[in-house]
DNA sequence: GCCAATTATCTTACATCGTAAGTCCAGAAG
DNA sequence: CTTCTGGACTTACGATGTAAGATAATTGGC
């Protein structure tokens, strides 16, 4: 028995021609393939390594737990979303708008991992890009920190919340098939009729609920700074 | 020694003839209790069983599957909700905020439940009276069913994650320790600083994001009449 | 009260999951 | 070359959801 030497790697070799056949990135985008071909259930330890062409074992050589890897995944989600938010207007309430847009583009591009997207709040590492934009749009609007995190929150809730009711509804394969009785129910089970033959821009539904909210934060630092 | 750490059932039989009298609601409130306790990812159907002192296989003759258990709790939830909401205001913005001050209630409630309740849209059964109060609160300021179920969506997802925000965070045990780096990202790392420390009220910051939008509702319905 | 039918529970078993521990090998360093 | 070492492989374990069937408790008919 040798003395462990036990560290997370972060050795990144700077090397250029190390051809490692698997890198934390590779095992990254192959999840999210996996995850997009057959949703997020599919992902095990197991099956993703089988689709590298490697034992499962190996992958708990670039990640410490699954739970990391699908830390890391999401942060990959939020650094496309990141990626898409190209030239960023100037007005912050714009920003704000250019940003929920990216994030909705991202969760129809990845509809099986709309759970991953909306449920970690804490990508860590680049993901971390679309949360301090939202922030610095807010402090541009002029609120103060405390301010700009429970906005914030609000404005990504509702943007989450919009994008995953546009997520095409997985027919329920688990639990029950709960149709509303409609004597009971009656505008509910109106509502889950229409749901499926919804044809609505999903960005325009995002605005409207947003715009308002922003309009609002404009008004509460305009009286902020008036009673000044 | 393989087996019998517990076998309550076994010495019921031999006593005499008392048996479990397992119920679907009781089942139910079971889950709750021991999510509640242990957390989400505490609730196994073994676990569960053991709670009940009855085996895991009988759990399956009151639900078909473990995803439909979940389903019913999610129902319970939101029967909690309705249960909140005692005398509904007249006005019909009033109303929606305190369907959603009960949903916050509850969610703050039953924390380690938030990912159940923010994530399952249709618990069926009396799960929908929330949803159709929502929905008849929309009606009635004005608006038509399409157009219900959007705005219905955006205040619910608001109100959700609002509420989410509110639970303290579990330290997440999984994944990483994923701290921004200050340089890189001030504002969020000040924002992850004030985080735990953050003393305001949920429901104020609830209504603070909902009441901009219940009057573009308003202005919408206004515009339309109008117009016509 | 007794027996058959029904219902609820228990037993056993299996495939799959995450992952701990240890083995093995290829390439870099001396 | 030899040695070291990092990454991949093998094996194994406990936990999970649940299918199939055995068994006990309850109920309804006589």
């Amino acid at each position: 028995m040798r003395r462990s030497v036990h560290k997370p790697a972060k050795s990144q070799r700077r090397a250029g021609k190390v051809r490692a056949a698997l890198s934390g990135d590779q095992i990254v985008r192959e999840a999210i393939a996996l995850i997009d071909a057959e949703g997020l259930d599919a992902l095990s330890m197991r099956a993703l390594a089988g689709r590298l062409g490697v034992e499962a074992m190996s992958l708990y050589h670039h990640f410490p737990s699954k739970a990391a890897l699908l830390t890391a995944v999401s942060r990959a989600f939020s650094e496309e979303v990141a990626g898409r938010w190209v030239n960023p207007p100037k007005d912050w309430k714009e920003r704000i708008i250019a940003l929920g847009r990216g994030e909705i583009e991202t969760i129809l591009a990845h509809p099986n991992a709309v759970l991953l997207m909306t449920a970690r709040s804490n990508p860590g590492g680049a993901g971390y890009i679309t949360i301090e934009a939202m922030l610095r749009a807010l402090s541009d609007a002029g609120l103060e920190p405390k301010a700009c995190l429970l906005w914030s929150r609000s404005i990504i809730s509702l943007v989450n919340g919009v994008g995953a009711f546009f997520v095409p509804l997985t027919a329920h394969a688990d639990g029950d098939p709960p149709t509303p009785d409609p004597r009971l129910f009656p505008l509910t089970a109106e509502a889950l009729a229409i749901r499926g033959k919804l044809s609505v821009d999903p960005y325009g539904v995002m605005e409207r609920g947003l715009r308002p909210m922003l309009a609002a934060i404009e008004a509460e630092v305009a009286a902020k700074r008036a009673r000044r």
